[in-house]
DNA sequence: GTCTATAATACGATAGAC
DNA sequence: GTCTATCGTATTATAGAC
């Protein structure tokens, strides 16, 4: 029982957990260093496994890689696209939809990063999201947008760059914490009461930001 | 001349050149894989020079990285700084910030993921922003906020939350750069025209964001 | 399925000629 | 100042025992 207890006692262990336990070592790993920065080894060890399990079960560390891609384009919006913003008002719809774009970066604080890092780095040569998968992510907000202007909730908006403006006032909070960190070490920006300041402010910035003047 | 001609002509060459031109290409790579993942082989490639020139000049691969990671925190903001935002008046002084922080990113594409980078991999290790540093970069628009909140042109604001947002809403459009390619291929985010398009909705999402309702 | 041991290679770093 | 050649180690990947 030397090295192993990085994560849980392993002993017995099925093929199911072993491959789990190695995609979120993997996920926190390359959302750090990027494809050509992670080490092997360091997902090994988070993981509690060797690095040869890596091999058995993803053949290399491209395959790995992809893997951990593949599981929030598919996972992790989907709870975006089960809400169904139609069915409120435009006004409350927006309100919804900030508080779980701000719920989601909280639940998996690495994707931002991972997927940032993909784009920038390889330029989506591993894993381009198709147009589904980023119209489930950000089209549902386009679409609130477009909705809300039609019938006179939002004043005139340039609807795409209004979407990305939106979620960079609900993402990049997320992007400089550990920036933030440095200047203010006291003040822990992930804690259930500052998120609940980041959202309430997001909500009252975006809302009279695009609210019809009348 | 079979493979310097990556860059420029060299032959004949001086240090203040060839030290500019490994610093730029590194900057470059840097921003893409971070310090890991980054190879002095890229590097060299890109700047026309054998990894034995960056040794040279920079000692080893840590020495090169933080050499990179200066150059912005010393010049880069240096320019907002210069704007004398106090002689305006707090709205006009916001739009300025905003055009000033978008210009930036333009000129400098690659330094805010070189930053992003920095923190995530290594938690600052490497260079810390001082507080200076950061005030320039990130207090004039607090200050600025403060102001017109205190003068009535402003809402009610929290400030420090209100300043990541206003920065998430000039910079992310820029993180998202990358992946947005590949679903409207045909769009070049970083043409005059659409920062263009970028500043002005900022602006008028930022104004009508938070200024006074009355 | 999981490990240990080891092969094969990629990469950072250095020595020495020019 | 710049290059070529080379060393040593870190890292990926594989073979084979259990």
């Amino acid at each position: 029982m030397a090295k192993r207890e990085s994560k849980k006692s392993r002993q017995v262990r099925d093929a199911e957990v072993t491959q789990q336990d190695i995609l979120d070592a993997a996920e926190i790993e390359f959302s750090h260093h990027g494809l050509n920065g992670a080490r092997l080894s360091a997902i090994a060890d988070r993981a509690g496994v060797t690095t040869a399990m890596i091999h058995y079960y993803f053949t290399n560390k491209e395959g790995l890689y992809k893997a951990v891609l593949q599981r929030p384009a598919t996972e992790a919006n989907e709870k975006l696209g089960t809400l169904n913003f139609d069915q409120f008002p435009a006004i409350d719809a927006l309100k919804l939809f900030i508080q779980a774009a701000i719920l989601n970066e909280v639940q998996h604080p690495h994707r931002q990063m991972l997927w940032f890092q993909e784009a920038n780095q390889n330029q989506g040569e591993f894993f381009k999201l198709s147009k589904d998968d980023w119209s489930n992510a950000h089209g549902s907000l386009f679409k609130i947008l477009k909705r809300g202007m039609t019938d006179g909730s939002f004043r005139e908006l340039d609807l795409e760059i209004t979407t990305i403006h939106i979620l960079g006032i609900c993402i990049f909070y997320f992007s400089i914490q550990e920036n933030w960190k440095h200047f203010k070490p006291d003040c822990d920006r992930l804690s259930e009461s500052e998120i609940q300041r980041h959202t309430e402010a997001a909500i009252a910035l975006v809302l009279s930001g695009i609210k019809s003047p009348e």
